[in-house]
DNA sequence: GCTGGACCTTGCCCCTAGGGCAAGGTTTGA
DNA sequence: TCAAACCTTGCCCTAGGGGCAAGGTCCAGC
């Protein structure tokens, strides 16, 4: 007959959790002794380790206590069912770990080689510095959310930024960040991008994130 | 320049999200628009996705902001330790699922190594799985009370079990939970079992109430 | 011009899985 | 014997939002 504090012990949780499993019908109220202590047995340390194995597999508490009361084949479908979740948690482990290294990479203003090539390109062409820095933050946006559209389209964009009249397009949104909203010459830069745009051929974009960002861009320029 | 709904599903969360960031302090709030409509930059886009990257790894939203606004040394530092966590907890995940299996397997967990295998034995003797789950909840008791008395006894109980005696003593013990109380066997076999008894060395008991229930144990030999 | 649906705003309470602390009573080991 | 370590209940607090209410706004179709 152990008390609330070994049998905590045992399961390797604290006597708070013990209670709130018992205010929650998870675990039963065992009997008290003269003092009031609540005195367990085996019976409960079992079912204790029970509770917490599958809490710690993320599994809700209610759905814990339903598990209880389940019959053994609903129980093992459950169990099943409980792993396939824990597997495909492990899988986004594994991405968000790359995604945190990518963050370091990209937080130390250290763009993909490539990217810092276009960005060096566009200094070379008196790219202000402002736009410089709009177009890094969304090169480390995609890259954040994809790198392979990231380098797929930053190929593009390195071989594009030879191309003299894609050069004298970007001058000139440059510019036209200072124009003011009814500037007239919007409508002919607009023109002239989405002329030089049917040129290029399509590139394929794997993850919808980025089409809706590249739309970002897009709409940057027609803005 | 998107709006909150707009850059929360870019960013894969809620537009209850956003606003929950900044009320922290982690999002800066962007200028209203004149309907009073947030208004959100590329900028507000890059920082979401940091912001979600450092929470998906488990980083509480507290330290996401002192991160912000610590230097690139601190924040380097701080990553790799994220990172490291991420890999425990991968580690621990994998624990998880093995404790998953077993629980589907049966309940033969929750005990040492030692117990389990003095329990396979019982099973092979052809001791009833009433006895078994008995004896089970006690080893479990036992072990949550004091470990150090429970791997003495359990080696103790190890070594009985290769005694053909015993395991006939345990074998008709099994049986005798079905005798009527006032069955004239009952006599027989608990002279027996304190013959048996009384021919092993005595064991150390530490904890006073392992004593307590070695005792319940014995009494239910002689019971 | 009007209307409906999909947006946006703030504010409030609700959830999970407990943690912390208070203010008392009990048990235990030196 | 006496302090430390337990136990009891009760209350409020936390993160990371979700849900809902009660409005205001924007846009597309008729």
């Amino acid at each position: 007959m152990i008390t609330i504090g070994q049998l905590a012990a045992f399961a390797g949780v604290t006597t708070k959790a013990v209670r709130h499993y018992h205010q929650r019908g998870l675990l039963e109220e065992p009997p008290r002794d003269s003092s009031g202590y609540r005195r367990y047995t085996a019976r409960h340390a079992i079912d204790l380790v029970k509770i917490r194995t599958l809490a710690e597999a993320g599994v809700p508490l209610a759905r814990v206590k339903e598990l209880f009361a389940a019959s053994r084949e609903q129980f093992e479908a459950a169990i099943t069912e409980i792993d396939d979740n824990l597997q495909r948690k492990a899988e986004e482990l594994r991405r968000t770990r790359e995604r945190i290294a990518q963050l370091q990479a990209g937080d130390r203003l250290f763009v993909s080689a490539d990217v810092a090539a276009f960005l060096d390109r566009l200094r070379d062409l008196g790219v202000s510095d402002r736009m410089i820095q709009m177009e890094r933050d969304v090169w480390i946006l995609i890259q954040s959310v994809s790198p392979a559209d990231a380098a797929l389209w930053i190929a593009d964009k390195l071989d594009a930024i030879n191309d003299p009249e894609f050069q004298a397009i970007y001058v000139d949104h440059d510019a036209a960040l200072d124009w003011p909203p009814d500037d007239p010459r919007h409508t002919g830069l607009v023109t002239r991008s989405q002329r030089w745009l049917a040129k290029r051929p399509d590139l394929p974009v794997r993850n919808p994130s980025v089409a809706h960002l590249l739309t970002a861009v897009d709409l940057r320029f027609q803005q």
